[in-house]
DNA sequence: TATATATAGGATAAAGTTGTCCTATATCCA
DNA sequence: TGGATATAGGACAACTTTATCCTATATATA
């Protein structure tokens, strides 16, 4: 349901919230920890510096950072700036009398779509680091996470 | 969000479920009416007759017919029969501290799919049939439904 | 029983998604 | 200013999904 490509980004920007107070993280770090493939991941954060959710740093001791504070981005947030979740608007069949009123079948379908926005808009990254009853996102614990040297390493 | 062959396979159900009492439709009419390519559908009917949801008739007069009826029959049947939601059991990484506990972000994402199985078994094929605030389903009006010889004339 | 009609199913093609690799370019730091 | 480190971005490969086509087989009717 959610593509390869919007996991690997939800997971690239729940990793770049926990190190968002550390300055910018490499792509190859990112990728290690995120458990993502480097060289697919540098094409998404070309995506996601594109849409305004991250920010790019060139150079000695650059990678990426989120451009707004983890407590202002929700899942949908990032979802949408992939892939966004595809509502229906008008009737997908074309039919001139289904324009302004969606017929039962194709109304439910955007009900479930708009279901699957309403649950990812509801939490922000910042809540979802710092979520009491579960275990931290995406890592055994935070003290499992791999430095550059390790990257480079594998 | 939803694949083309799992929206292929909720139509022809649809259009099946409104011929329930016609005797079996032929994959070339109902290809038509639910704009299909026939040559697919005959590959989408086939899955659905493999998981009981429809029953197939050989021979002349024969195609394709449901196997229940209309009000025993939730969207949710047809998607999981064609393309199941995904949902998430284990972590998707593989972390053993999360076997048992989703992380927050997985939390969050099987949640959504969860909503979306919610609506979609919300209701039964008879009542998107019968929806006295809509426009039927797929079509215009059901007196323009195509015949087999429109459908072998285009 | 013959024939027309319809499904069954495999081989194959087209298109989109996912993933890799390599070179160019920017920029920090010594 | 030079060199090391990092992103930018395009070309390309592998895989999956979508779609087509063709042949074999079943079966209702005349």
């Amino acid at each position: 349901m959610f593509s390869q490509t919007t996991q690997y980004a939800i997971r690239a920007v729940v990793m770049l919230a926990y190190h968002q107070d550390s300055g910018p993280v490499g792509n190859a770090v990112l990728a290690e920890n995120a458990k993502i493939p480097p060289s697919y991941l540098a094409k998404i954060l070309q995506g996601l510096v594109k849409t305004g959710i991250v920010a790019s740093q060139r150079g000695a001791r650059g990678g990426f950072t989120l451009l707004k504070e983890a407590n202002e981005i929700t899942l949908l947030d990032v979802v949408n700036a992939v892939e966004p979740i595809p509502r229906i608007k008008g009737c997908p069949l074309g039919l001139a009398s289904h324009a302004h009123a969606l017929c039962p079948v194709h109304a439910r379908l955007d009900e479930a779509m708009a279901q699957v926005e309403a649950v990812l808009s509801s939490a922000t990254v910042a809540e979802l680091l710092s979520d009491p009853d579960r275990p931290p996102p995406l890592v055994e614990s935070w003290g499992t996470l791999k430095t550059l040297q390790d990257a480079q390493r594998s």
